[in-house]
DNA sequence: GCATTAACACGTA
DNA sequence: TACGTGTTAATGC
C-alpha cells in the first residue's frame, strides 16, 4: 500500500514542482483503492480529477450504444490521463476500469489548472504527454483495420511500454494474458498463441507473469 | 479459416 | 490452495 509521498514521487511530472506546488499537491490529491473491475472514472460525468494509476493496470474504453465496448488504450503504474477532459471543461468521453486492483490518485481540477498556469516545466509535460498521445493515436488509427490479431496485440504491448508516456516501467512489465486480452479484446488462448509468434521474431520474452520487450521499435511496427 | 469457450496438466507464490 | 500458463478439442461465424 503505497503513501501519499510515494504516489506522488513515482510520477514524473511531480518533479517539476517547487516546494510550495508540492505542498498543494499533497493536501489536495486523494487516494483511493479500485478493486479489479471497478470503475476509475465513469462516461458523462463531469471531469473534476486528473487521474493517475500509482500502482496498477486500467483500460480506458468507450461503450457503443449496442454495448460493443472499444478499448483505447491501457494505462500501467505511473500513467497520467484525463487531462484533455479537463482542459476542455466538458464531461468525460469515456470510461476507464480497473483490469486489477488498483491504486488510483485523483488531482483536483483547480490544482491541475493552476500548476498548468503557474509552472512552465509542468506545461512543457503535459504538451509532451498529449502530443505522445496524439501519435499513439495515429497508429491505432493507421494500423487498426490492417492488422490481425497478432500485429493488434504487438500494437499495444507497445504501447503499454511507451517510455515517454510511461517512464517507470523499464523493459519488463507485469501483465498477465488474461490482461492483455481484457485490453486488445482477444481470449486468452489467442493472446498466448500471439505472444509465442512473437517471441519467435525475438521481439519480447514472455515470463512467467509478465513480459520483457527485446525490440520496442520491431514491435511497434510488426503487421504480422 | 479464424477465433472462442471449455477443459486439463503443470509450475509457482 | 489459488493463480497464471501452455495446450488441445469442440463449436460458431
Amino acid at each position: 500500500m503505497p503513501t501519499l509521498q510515494q504516489a506522488i514521487a513515482s510520477s514524473r511530472w511531480a518533479q517539476t514542482l517547487t516546494p510550495a506546488e508540492q505542498r498543494r499537491v499533497e493536501n489536495e490529491i486523494s487516494l483511493r483503492s479500485v478493486p479489479k473491475g471497478g470503475s476509475v472514472c465513469r462516461e458523462g460525468e463531469p471531469a473534476t480529477h486528473w487521474i493517475g494509476v500509482v500502482d496498477g493496470l486500467i483500460k480506458v474504453a468507450t461503450v457503443s450504444p449496442e454495448g460493443k465496448p472499444a478499448t483505447f488504450s491501457g494505462v500501467p503504474t505511473g500513467g497520467w490521463f484525463g487531462e484533455g477532459s479537463l482542459l476542455r471543461d466538458g464531461p468525460r468521453h469515456y470510461e476507464a476500469i480497473a483490469l486489477r486492483a488498483s491504486e488510483i490518485a485523483y488531482l483536483p481540477r483547480a490544482v491541475f489548472l493552476w500548476l498548468l498556469d503557474n509552472n512552465p516545466r509542468f506545461a512543457r509535460f503535459l504538451l509532451v504527454q498529449l502530443n505522445e498521445r496524439l501519435g499513439q493515436a495515429m497508429a491505432i488509427i493507421e494500423h487498426q483495420r490492417l492488422l490481425g490479431s497478432d500485429g493488434r496485440v504487438a500494437q499495444c504491448l507497445a504501447s503499454l511500454f511507451n517510455p515517454i508516456l510511461y517512464p517507470g516501467s523499464g523493459a519488463n512489465l507485469e501483465i498477465s494474458q488474461e490482461e492483455i486480452g481484457l485490453l486488445v479484446g482477444l481470449s486468452r488462448q489467442r493472446v498466448n498463441q500471439a505472444l509465442r509468434l512473437l517471441q519467435n521474431h525475438k521481439l519480447l520474452r514472455t515470463e512467467n507473469l509478465g513480459v520483457t520487450i527485446l525490440d520496442l521499435e520491431q514491435l511497434r511496427s510488426f503487421e504480422g
